[in-house]
DNA sequence: TGCTCCATGTAACACGTTACATGATTGC
DNA sequence: GCAATCATGTAACGTGTTACATGGAGCA
């Protein structure tokens, strides 16, 4: 159940809607855990029964629906008891890996031009992290605690992306190679 | 739906029943997907249903209640089929990066000793892989296509290993800088 | 006899996805 | 006036997880 703790994180960094939470998600946090507005909206409605968050209307004089949720004593104590469990690892599940293996037994099935997509999008990726890293961590910079670890966050982004554009290019190299069938 | 195609893929390299599949899950396919015996055999069933396998009582004399499963023209037409579709790609999502946000936010947690477990994890894996690489794929080995794309499988692992192995030296460094809290 | 492994399954639940619905506000 | 965006939600479904159940085979 992490996604909660996601918010509850996101939440203490600042109070916010349902809506902007969905569209935050889309952005730094989104990196590594994705959700769309229907969980977000069910996981904030849970916990706010479990009493880890408060709502109230946001302060516009009732001109919208907007709810702000904010975290409470019971919230941020939870974030701290789930922070130290032990992480599940992540296993390698690619569905990709299914296909090279189906092609291996099935034939050549032109699996080339998808690797070449994959390819790109990794490299897309790996170029707007970049940018980010030279935009918010410019080398030589003194960094507070808080941002030396969200620069180690942007960095696992940008070795991800990297070893899966350098993977590949040599498994394009794998396919191409005509001798031997 | 890649469990049924990485049955399917399974079952064309060998006929075998729900349990075998379930053990081969934990060797070699289950390097880069990972399924129950649970989730295999609620699979099989749909699959039967779906007129991609046949089942047939084991060769035992109905000694036990084992069943053969084999792959029909249909199922074989249904792999290819989809191993043509184009490939979601994988996307980074680790409870580990939601902890280290929350580290950052909360305070100082003591994640050290987790991501030590892990790196060990990785380093374990590593090893394991690279033994299998040495027996299976010597160097200067001629391989045939299906072998050479199983080398590429199995190098992708020791490529994901690898990366977090050395992901894992670098958030440590970075957890026990001790300037600039 | 009792233990472990073989072999298959049911049931309930957690989580994530997709489709659909509603109504208000903002900008052209 | 109309479209896009804001903002929240319901419903149904697919997949994966966990717990529990059943019964035979092989072995000490």
């Amino acid at each position: 159940m992490s996604l909660a703790h996601a918010l509850l994180t996101s939440l203490l960094e600042k109070s916010s809607s349902g809506y902007d939470l969905a569209r935050r998600f889309d952005k730094s946090i989104g990196f590594f855990w994705r959700a769309t507005h229907q969980q977000i909206y069910r996981e904030l409605a849970r916990m706010e029964q479990a009493g880890w968050i408060s709502s109230e209307a946001a302060p516009d004089g009732g001109r919208t629906r907007k709810k702000l949720y904010s975290v409470k004593p019971a919230g941020r104590r939870e974030l701290k008891r789930w922070a130290r469990e032990p992480a599940p690892m992540v296993e390698l599940r690619d569905e990709l890996m299914v296909r090279l293996r189906a092609d291996a037994v099935v034939g050549p099935l032109g699996l080339e031009a998808e690797i070449e997509r994959r390819a790109a999008l990794h490299i897309e990726k790996l170029a707007a992290y970049r940018a980010i890293e030279a935009r918010d961590f410019p080398e030589g910079s003194e960094l507070s605690r808080e941002a030396r670890i969200q620069h180690l966050i942007l960095k696992t982004g940008i070795m991800y992306e990297a070893s899966w554009a350098a993977w590949s290019r040599e498994a394009l190299a794998v396919l191409r190679e005509t001798a031997g069938d």
